[in-house]
DNA sequence: CACACTACATAGCATTGACAGGTAGCTTGC
DNA sequence: GCAAGCTACCTGTCAATGCTATGTAGTGTG
């Protein structure tokens, strides 16, 4: 790590623009859960840490579109808690936004061997 | 193809920034190239495509940077072209964010697998 | 000699992620 | 019973990037 490092700093900031929809989609691929919940489960991945304030945000525009939903749930310990399930359609839309991301992948592959073509 | 895309268009969208300059790094890996050529080159993508509208600025910051360098030669047909060249400082910084992606990439990945954990 | 294509460049707009800050419930210790 | 700390959710402001539209100009073609 270098000391000046705002051009990639930046750089992977930029990148996790939409990358994070992706990401939360996907772990609710595996079942309801809530926004803290997700922070923790995102952060396992060093690339995807993330906190409160950026996961809120994301899941309202999810809900907003309805891929997801909601329901309170209260907590044995703890405030109430507030789950997100994946819709059917929100299922389908995280289909297709898989696939996005490997055609994606696939063309930045595609990229780094052409080098000396 | 559904009617209501707005969401999934602007999502592609927001998946793109910051790929782009990567995407635009690894095609100077093989060599220089003035920027109308790389909006053809990208083009080859169906994912990737861009237009120069979206690639002279990126080329702008990434020369600021000293990721590239710039010279100009005349064309036989057409105007003088702009061509850009990975500096050594630029390819160094392409190897770490290739780094970067592969991480990321890795760990969709892993969130895409852990359904029903 | 108008039209199309090549080639570069800039301005304004929309969207998202980061950070800071705010509210409130529950648990533990004193 | 109450202060401190953790859990949990939410909002506002800011910065950065990509998109579209637009502009300029050189070259080739019917």
């Amino acid at each position: 790590m270098q000391m000046s490092d705002t051009f990639f700093i930046n750089w992977t900031t930029q990148l996790r623009k939409g990358l994070l929809e992706l990401a939360i989609l996907n772990t609710l691929g595996s079942g309801p859960l809530y926004g803290y919940d997700i922070v923790r489960r995102l952060g396992d991945a060093d690339s995807l840490v993330i906190n409160e304030g950026t996961v809120y945000p994301i899941l309202s525009r999810l809900r907003n579109e309805r891929y997801v939903e909601s329901y309170i749930e209260e907590s044995s310990s703890g405030p109430p808690r507030k789950y997100y399930r994946l819709t059917s359609r929100g299922r389908e839309e995280l289909r297709r936004m898989n696939e996005h991301w490997t055609s994606l992948h696939g063309a930045i592959a595609q990229l780094r061997k052409e080098r000396g073509r």
